[in-house]
DNA sequence: TGTTAGCACTCGGTATGCATGAGTGCTAAT
DNA sequence: ATTAGCACTCATGCATACCGAGTGCTAACA
């Protein structure tokens, strides 16, 4: 364990140097401080806390910055967290009064707001199609054999695919089919769609429809991946990681940037929303090595009581982590108040 | 008007330019080249070039560099247009043959073939809805006042809007609505609907619906900015910005970055399709002053023989423009031919 | 007259040396 | 336990010198 004035020191240089990204010395920081130390005083401590692994030292003779380690002890026991500042309500609200209707565009303004308050990258999990239930199916033919195949759900997701369709199939067939599907879709969570009903409407199907086969690989061909879909992330921007120091070189930023452009793995960035609340993964604590410089942080926003997908913030581990703990996890609790009143919990 | 020797040399100067990004002397030409002339020569000839404004020398006693003017006289009088060479046909041939129905997907890939195979930033136009018919409209209730508005047009377009709905208007009252609008609106390109057919349809909804203020306003909602979203850019590649020497300087690509990713401008870096044909803009040619030391390189796409869109490249007016604009004619005809075949002329 | 060899000159880039200053660790005094 | 003092380290900035690639110009040459 740490004495106290240990931790008043580290969480000091913690602070300064989140602020000037510069190696932060004794000097400095025995006149900054609020319990007056001499220099010498200071380094000694700070000697102790690098042989404790909460501080690097660049090079020696040179200040020290805090290591990830160091983070993670300011994180997780010294953070006090600060009042929002008044702009950043304002902000807010401003952003969540104008009752927006559709979830894509909420999300989409989430991930807008959040990079521009807090000048990192944000991540914005959109909401898998999972806990919707099925509102509507449409069938709508569009000629030379193709088809627009509609699914809508009661979150106002809109869900629509492309599908071959046989000619043989008579518009007295599509709509049966799509009445059928309508009559026992509705109301289903999606979710469940293909493992409960999928064989059941399938018998029905071979039934009361001629060319069932193919009314069923179209059925298919609609449910097949939805999985492409519910695991989209926005990301907002990116660029404000080229303001970060540490991105100053194109070498060391291209990587991360490339990654987020190309963005099929971005869901894995974020933890799995299941597990609720706040969570702080500092550098090495990513998965991808891509990312052991950085820091993401990220709070799961809900429907009612039940989380529904996260939001998060990336950016280097010198990050203001009370700041924007503080932002992400007001953001979370806007957008589930925002979603519940929308949608109803 | 340019000696041949000079054109050969100004040629010379371009392409070596282009693929080393230094600049490039006479002494190194003087071995390089077909004609083989002493490096003193080349030297005068150069000079001459730098006073007719085509080269420019970036200080004294370095190699030249090729003026944007210089480019613009490569590109109007010296390009010899190169065979593709057959890995890109190949890559080319096999987006193309997988059959997409939908053409926002077919976009999307050549955004992203377009960019892998040059190194540069793409830019593609999504085409614009006013030309597809309207095939089917769509009015489904999901709950709380709220409906999702579906307009689905013969090349496959869907377009959802989520519209406020009065509590009043009853189930019937909403079929009814519907009805009237598929009937009306069945065939009729997006671009007329508006000016065209409100009046009427209104007129006719007075009539048959109780509510008929309230339907007025859900089809106002409905159709109100389809602008919005007739101008979309897919953009791909940006980060292979940060491939070019020329932006290693995170202070130069921020900028440019910032731009590309904010998007809302984007449309008017590529020319207007309706003229049709390829496109060259160099440096200043481009109306954004941000793009002053980039080209495009744009061609339009069609269906049948009516331009529909353009797709381009972006990239430092250090280009390789002969390439590019292969590959960018032959994508512009490869994407044509794939949209005219899936949608019909 | 067009071409070329030769030469002086320019200038960016790299290496070197040196002074500066911020910062440290250690020791001894308080 | 704290701190003043001191020797030491190292990044940074600056002046200097040097090298090499490249030029412009002049004079010789075919």
């Amino acid at each position: 364990m740490l004495t106290d004035r240990q931790k008043i020191i580290l969480s000091a240089i913690v602070e300064d140097y989140v602020q000037s990204a510069e190696p932060v010395g004794s000097r400095a920081l025995s006149k900054q401080m609020r319990i007056p130390l001499s220099p010498a005083t200071i380094r000694n401590e700070m000697s102790d806390l690098e042989q404790l692994g909460l501080l690097d030292q660049p090079h020696t003779s040179s200040g020290r910055v805090p290591s990830q380690k160091g983070y993670r002890f300011y994180v997780d026991n010294l953070l006090q967290t600060t009042a929002l500042d008044q702009k950043t309500v304002v902000a807010l609200r401003d952003v969540y009064a104008q009752r927006i209707v559709e979830v894509e565009r909420m999300i989409q303004q989430t991930s807008q707001i959040l990079s521009e308050l807090t000048q990192y990258t944000s991540l914005v999990q959109v909401p898998t199609l999972r806990e919707g239930k099925i509102k509507h199916v449409e069938l709508i033919p569009i000629g030379n054999g193709a088809a627009v195949a509609i699914l809508v759900t009661d979150t106002g997701h809109v869900e629509n695919r492309h599908v071959k369709l046989d000619e043989q199939i008579s518009a007295d067939e599509l709509v049966a089919m799509v009445n059928l599907l309508n009559s026992r879709l509705k109301d289903v969570p999606v979710s469940r769609v293909k493992s409960h009903l999928y064989r059941e409407i399938a018998r029905e199907m071979s039934v009361a429809l001629e060319h069932y086969e193919d009314a069923i690989s179209v059925l298919d061909e609609l449910l097949k991946d939805n999985g492409k879909t519910d695991d989209k992330v926005f990301v907002g921007g990116t660029t404000n990681m080229l303001t970060q120091p540490e991105f100053r070189d194109v070498e060391k930023a291209r990587p991360v940037l490339e990654f987020l452009e190309h963005g099929s793995q971005l869901q894995k960035v974020l933890p799995r929303f299941e597990s609720g609340g706040m969570h702080v993964r500092i550098g090495v604590e990513n998965d991808f090595p891509l990312l052991h410089d950085c820091t993401v942080i990220s709070a799961t926003y809900s429907i009612g009581q039940t989380p529904i997908g996260s939001i998060g913030l990336l950016g280097p581990t010198r990050m203001d982590y009370a700041r924007v703990m503080r932002i992400v996890e007001y953001v979370a609790k806007s957008l589930s108040r925002a979603i519940t009143e929308a949608k109803g919990g």
